[in-house]
DNA sequence: GGCCAGGTCCAAT
DNA sequence: ATTGGACATGGC
């Protein structure tokens, strides 16, 4: 028997796919089963009503970020043609509000990876070392030498480290704490540093400003903003939360997606004409105030 | 077959 | 502060 809510401004397949998240498949063509923590369920959408099954709307509502106005959002991060065509091309994307551990674990998973082996890794973990269908708790998480024998590399080691840590309640204090010392608690996991830290700020505490930079983000900042010239994460970053505001974040979930699938097209037309000149007055902004606040220090 | 993947850590500039 | 190599494994 399935529950059913109207929806506006929400693109399921969007959602689920744009490589925020692992744990889900499809059952059918339309279907998708979905697991977060100890809640599996199924979902599919018709035009402007969202379907589920197992779970309350309350749950649907939360997890999918029902509660973000993502017209007022997508307007806020709409500074160009790229960003237009992207927000147009992905119309309804909205961030997941997804368990921090698993989520965690998840971007521990992803390091110097792709998107078919983690999720395999995932369902792999999951399987060895899970209840049912849920994802490992830190503490039912396996040895090092056990995720080596799961083909989790290297990565093994720091998984470890995160439940240990997890485990000991690490993830239980940053909802409450600035996004700046939430960072910083989270790198204090080995294995965590600022990628992976902003992607578990975005994905899974809500913090719409943080700012993943993958190599794809790099990559097409650098094309796009950086007229094509290097520029270091820590700058790219700047420039973000500058340029895009306090919804960054979703900028970066968009900017993703669509420089995977446009990637030859942005690489052929470069800087969007229309801006540039805006781009490049922020982007001196953002020079003089790096300038200032050196000035002003001690 | 080498290169790179939703990076991070460590050591050497 | 920035840069290069190691780290496991897999896909092209």
């Amino acid at each position: 028997m399935a529950n059913s809510l109207v929806v506006e401004d929400f693109s399921l397949r969007h959602t689920l796919e744009c490589g925020q998240f692992f744990r889900w498949n499809r059952a059918s063509e339309d279907v998708y089963e979905v697991q977060r923590k100890d809640v599996s369920f199924r979902v599919w959408q018709e035009g402007g009503r969202l379907y589920f099954t197992d779970v309350s709307a309350g749950f649907v509502k939360q997890f999918f970020s029902l509660d973000h106005d993502l017209p007022a959002i997508t307007r806020a991060i709409d500074r160009d043609p790229w960003m237009h065509a992207a927000i147009r091309r992905y119309w309804g994307l909205r961030i997941l509000r997804q368990d921090p551990w698993e989520c965690t674990a998840a971007f521990v998973t992803s390091i110097a990876s792709n998107i078919p082996r983690i999720t395999r890794n995932i369902e792999d973990m999951t399987g060895a070392f899970g209840i049912g269908r849920q994802f490992p708790l830190p503490e039912e998480l396996g040895s090092e030498q056990r995720l080596r024998a799961l083909r989790l590399g290297f990565r093994a080691k720091y998984l470890v480290d995160a439940a240990r840590l997890a485990g000991a309640g690490l993830l239980e204090d940053i909802e409450s704490m600035s996004e700046r010392d939430g960072r910083d608690a989270l790198m204090v996991i080995p294995g965590v540093a600022e990628k992976v830290a902003d992607c578990v700020l975005l994905y899974a505490y809500g913090r719409l400003g943080a700012f993943p930079v993958d190599t794809w983000i790099r990559k097409v900042m650098r094309q796009i903003y950086f007229e094509g010239r290097r520029a270091s994460d820590e700058r790219i970053r700047h420039f973000a939360s500058h340029y895009f505001g306090r919804y960054a974040g979703y900028a970066q979930q968009y900017l993703y997606v669509y420089s995977r699938e446009h990637w030859d097209e942005i690489a052929a037309k470069s800087v969007p004409k229309s801006d540039t000149a805006v781009i490049r007055d922020l982007a001196s902004k953002v020079m003089t105030t790096r300038v200032l606040a050196r000035a002003q220090r001690p």
